[in-house]
Order: structure tokens, then C-alpha cells, then sequence
DNA sequence: TATTATGTATAAGAAACTTATGTATATTTG
DNA sequence: CAAATATACATAAGTTTCTTATACATAATA
């Protein structure tokens, strides 16, 4: 599939929102999951990951640690605390924007 | 308040959905119907508004119509029938958008 | 043996935005 | 009445986030 322009700009928060989730995960295996849980609609392209990734790690949201396993090289990413709390501000302003966006797209419920 | 970077790429969703809506609308109007309906929350910026509403009028989504009222000029979009059928798929695609993102900050729901 | 899956990385370019600035008229406030 | 705010449009420079392409390496499958 070709992503759709909407998902622009929500990557981080699906990133930490995973990690907080599921406490610590490595980069191939966060597309997979995401390839999961959206039923192959969004894939997240190496492209897209690797340097989100690295620039959470930059700002301090994210830590990483390095293994291998089966002779492969694998950089698990965690929360750091402030990334923690970070996590909660992103998710309250995702639950915002989506009320928002439902708002705008479906008036006819703003009175329910 | 400072947009997050979730709205990034929903602009030209928005814009198309309220000219479905209300037949015909001028730029100000829009940022100010916006604004309304989120409450204050989202905000859009002439910088944003306008080149959208010109690269949608360039693809042959949108007609204008230019209008002087009270000796101020006002130029009234509105959907051509090719945009009021692509209006159709952007917001097929917001719904999946917005299902998808659910499901992934909500994994308890997945199963209701 | 070749392709696919697993795993990470970066560089060039495109797209959508922010921020700042510019122009102009109408209305409201001190 | 002067100044500030609201109404109305526009663009240019810079930033951020992404896509697309490429690169390297090992394991598993066809």
C-alpha cells in the first residue's frame, strides 16, 4: 500500500506508544508489528524508521542497547523516564487530534 | 496553541470536506470555521492555507470564484465534480487513518 | 543457486508545513 | 480621533518529515 499523507508527522508517537507498550523492541521488529496491528495497511518504510529512531534516542525519549542474536546485529530501543512522560503528553494530544479531526469530519455528532 | 505535528498532511482533507459541506467557502472562513470547531484548538496559518487552496485549484479539485464584499475582495472555492468524487476517497482514507491509529494506542479494543 | 526474510544505515529529493513579511480595507477601542 | 484589531489575500525562506534509492550483511527458503 501506499500510505496515505495523513500519517505524516504521527510516526514518533506510534514509536513511543509501542515502546511503552512493550518495553523494549528493535527497529525491524516495530514494522512488523505495525504491519500487524494495521493489517498491512501502513508500513513503515527503513527510511522513514532508522532516523526517527535515532532522533528520539538525540532528545533523550529513547535508550538503546545493542545484541545479537543469530550472528545478527539487533539495537533494542527503550523509554527513557522523561521519554515516559513524554509518551503520556503525545498520546493525550493524539487522542486530541483525533477528536478533532472527527469533528471536522463528522458534524453531525457534535451534539451527541 | 501550537498545532502538533499530527495535523501535518490533514490539511487538504479538511479544506475538502467542510467546501463538501457547505458548498462554497473563501480562505479566512475556512481558518475561522476550523477554529470553531475544534474549539480553538487547531489553528490554521495563511502560510498553510493558501498555497493549499491554490495546488488544490491547480490539480482540478476546486473552481473559484472571486467576490468584493464591503470593498474587500474575497475568493469563494468550491469543489468541481471530480473533487467532490476525490473528497469521497480522502475520507475513506481519514477513516482508515483514524481506525488505524486506534488500533494501535488502543490494542484493548482490537477484540470489542 | 537465487530469492526472500531479517537487520541496520544513509543520502538525495519531494512535500507540507512554520515563520516572517507584505498589502489593503473595515471596525472597534482607548 | 488615533491606534489596534479584524478581515482578506499572498509569497518567500527555511524546517521537518517523509519517499525513494542504495548499501552492507547474515539466515532461511525455493
Amino acid at each position: 500500500m501506499k500510505n496515505s499523507q495523513l500519517y505524516k508527522g504521527s510516526l514518533n508517537t506510534i514509536i513511543m506508544k509501542l515502546l511503552e507498550e512493550n518495553g523494549k523492541m528493535y527497529g525491524y521488529e516495530i514494522t512488523q508489528k505495525v504491519k500487524a496491528i494495521t493489517l498491512g495497511e501502513l508500513q513503515i518504510t527503513e527510511g522513514a524508521l532508522y532516523p526517527a529512531l535515532h532522533k528520539l534516542e538525540a532528545e533523550g525519549w529513547l535508550d538503546v542497547e545493542v545484541e545479537k542474536v543469530d550472528n545478527r546485529l539487533r539495537k533494542y530501543y527503550k523509554l527513557t523516564e522523561t521519554g515516559t512522560k513524554e509518551t503520556v503528553n503525545r498520546l493525550a494530544e493524539l487522542e486530541d487530534f483525533i477528536r478533532n479531526m472527527q469533528s471536522l469530519v463528522n458534524p453531525k455528532f457534535d451534539t451527541i
